[in-house]
DNA sequence: TTTACTTTGTGTCCTTAATACACTTTCAAA
DNA sequence: TTTGAAAGTGTATTAAGGACACAAAGTAAA
């Protein structure tokens, strides 16, 4: 079993469980996620980041690390999605090759526990970053295979954003302090995957009341230019915590 | 590490990984959960069921085979609710004595993947049950402890139900094959933790469509006697496909 | 047999939310 | 000064939610 020492004190690397975390961005046209190239020969270079758990951390933790080794990300919104274990998740003969590279025990049996993150994508530009382990933003429309079973665990984590942006407005973890209004339609149309009316939205968004219109608009766009806004920390908060469910019961 | 042979295969334990399920059973009254009396001297005796997982079995199948195991249950609605892996989950010092006796590593790292089922509580009679195991159906209002973080784990399932039940009408899982609107009421109210106008919920209920009323009437019963209603499958199968979402976006 | 008791079953009004839809404004660049 | 491109805005219609009260149908007890 591979061992760490950190701060003096030993620390066992769990051989079953791994985390993984599928990492959202928007680059204010699409949603794109963060994916590591194994650089592999064989099979699908493409993978999420993620890692063996430690016995000494708990999960949250784990993908919190996962994310903060990978690309120095610290703070970062994260949600569980569920745990994936198939026994069959690693056995694909194209995935053998990176695993008996990385792992101790290649073969072991790994359950892993999945997680969405969203940060805003100027927080981390892979080739600028000194922590890029050949990262790199990949838009999710084009994604149609990933090694192991990630491809999987990235349809779920869309399926699982699309529900709980219905319900809690995180999406302003992938937007920047200042953001136009166009900026936050779009976003809601990517991560929906499907139009919405302008009018209706904007209506929809000031009513929720967790916007502020600044004094400041857009600068050098060639159309009118747009105002900016940024979002109310206070009600932001408030209404994370109690959701802000609709639906009829 | 614990063996076992089935059907001349031998199939390992994984230490490492256990699942837990959350058997939710409606007595027209209330929602209940099945616990498992573990007869410790110390601490809490009630737990949920579960048990660690094979290296053979997928998590799901694992699930499936703890109802089966306890309680003869098959092909029962069953929902991931997520991963639990603090590692100081397991180490309370009332839950040691069961783990020594019960388990081959008793002190090895244990993360849980909790489900919660939906079962008509006719189904499984603890007494009259060859399966029971000590085994007894628990209001879950009466629940303030548990064994291990159990009690966390319950408490995300009631959520997890109440969200699920307002996206898809699973509900009927813990109904008989005929019903009246009334307990099909309760059960709603019992679930949400909130009254519902009786009015509004069956206007509501009525025009989902998925309810067909039976020629048939309660009988013996010092009132008014109730329609009974069957639920149709191929709405319902539809709409638990699909959900039937109508939050604002 | 009458009365009391208990639960079923039903309709309307009002308010709030959803949806569909088109034109003017403001800037930069040509 | 004209063109192109996105921003910004209002109304009318339809659908859904929420509040609310009383008559009907059965059993049991007087």
């Amino acid at each position: 079993m591979k061992k760490k020492v950190i701060k003096n004190k030993l620390v066992e690397l769990n051989p079953n469980v791994s985390v993984d975390c599928v990492i959202f961005g928007f680059d204010f046209e699409k949603l794109n996620v963060l994916l590591i190239d194994r650089g592999t020969t064989l099979g699908i270079p493409l993978a999420l980041p993620g890692n063996l758990i430690y016995n000494s951390e708990n999960l949250d933790e784990a993908a919190s690390r996962v994310l903060e080794e990978l690309a120095g990300l610290k703070n970062i919104y994260l949600e569980q999605i569920g745990a994936f274990g198939d026994p069959l998740r690693i056995t694909k003969i194209t995935d053998q090759e990176w695993l008996k590279a990385m792992r101790a025990e290649p073969s072991a049996r790994v359950i892993t526990v999945a997680y969405f993150s969203l940060v805003k994508m100027s927080d981390y530009v892979p080739q600028a970053s000194s922590f890029a382990k050949n990262a790199s933003w990949v838009s999710v429309q084009e994604i149609s295979e990933l090694a192991f079973d990630h491809l999987e665990i990235l349809t779920t984590a869309k399926e699982s954003l699309k529900q709980k942006i219905r319900r809690q407005p995180i999406g302003f973890n992938l937007l920047p302090e200042k953001f136009t209004l166009s900026q936050l339609h779009r976003l809601y149309e990517s991560i929906l995957e499907k139009p919405l009316d302008k009018r209706n939205f904007r209506r929809k968004i000031q009513k929720l009341d967790i916007i502020e219109s600044l004094k400041e608009k857009q600068k050098g766009v060639p159309h009118k230019p747009s105002q900016l806004f940024k979002f109310n920390k206070e009600k932001y908060e408030l209404l994370t915590k109690i959701g802000f469910d609709n639906f009829g019961f």
